[in-house]
Parts: structure tokens; sequence; C-alpha cells
DNA sequence: CTTTTGACGCGTA
DNA sequence: CTACGCGCCAAAA
């Protein structure tokens, strides 16, 4: 059925997943695209940048595949992103990367 | 109207 | 490890 995807839609759908984040964890740019539809990574990255400086999402949860912050360096947000996680306890190696295999949110599934 | 400019990730070389 | 092209979207100039 051809059921419209406004890309309002879209983003709705990348905001609720984004919400869905826990504190003290991290999702990838792709990782949330990959959970919606007609979404790259790019997208989740424009969906983050246009979103309002009093926002509810927790949007400094969202790095890049690397670990990486991934707002140009220099600017505003990225040191408040860095702040941000820091203060949920998640660390930086010297790198200025944060371990995936140990802070990455793996959706739903829980942790026996 | 067109062009520019970004919070990306993957395949390929 | 790096470099490049591509897919894809929106707001601003």
């Amino acid at each position: 059925m051809g059921m419209k995807h406004n890309k309002s839609s879209v983003y709705k759908r990348i905001y609720e997943l984004v919400r869905r984040i826990p504190t003290g964890k991290v999702a990838t740019y792709g990782q949330i695209a990959h959970l919606v539809d007609k979404c790259n990574a790019r997208m989740v990255g424009y969906a983050m940048a246009s979103l309002p400086f009093d926002t509810d999402v927790p949007w400094h949860r969202v790095v890049n595949r690397k670990g990486e912050i991934s707002i140009r360096v220099g600017g505003q947000y990225s040191h408040e992103q860095h702040a941000l996680l820091t203060h949920e306890g998640i660390t930086f190696n010297a790198q200025k990367k944060i371990d995936l295999s140990k802070y990455r949110w793996l959706g739903e599934q829980e942790t026996i």
C-alpha cells in the first residue's frame, strides 16, 4: 500500500529512535539509519542538525562509525557533545574516540 | 530559479 | 592506513 513516507515522518522516526538511546550509551548515524526505512546515515545527520537548541532529543548520543564526534571541530556543539557524553560517564581515548564495543547501544536487546 | 554546504557510511582502489 | 565517488535531503544565499 502506498502509504506516503513524508520526510517529516522519517525525521520523526529518527527522533523517536534517538530518544530511546539510554544515558551512558551511544549509537552511530548508520545504526539509526539502518532501523529507519528510506533512510541513510547522512539523513540522520541532517535530522540532528535541524534540531532546535532546546530540544529534548539526546542528539549527543549519536556519533560516527569510528566512535568520533562528527560535528566540525572548533564549533560550539562539538565541545558541547563531548561535555555531555563525559558527564554521562563515557570516556574518550587519546584519539578522541569512544570504544563502541563498550558503549554502543544494542537496541532492544537486554544484556543478561 | 540555482548553488552551496553540511552532525555519514560504504565500496573500491 | 588514506582518498575518492556516490546516495540522499534541506535550509540559506
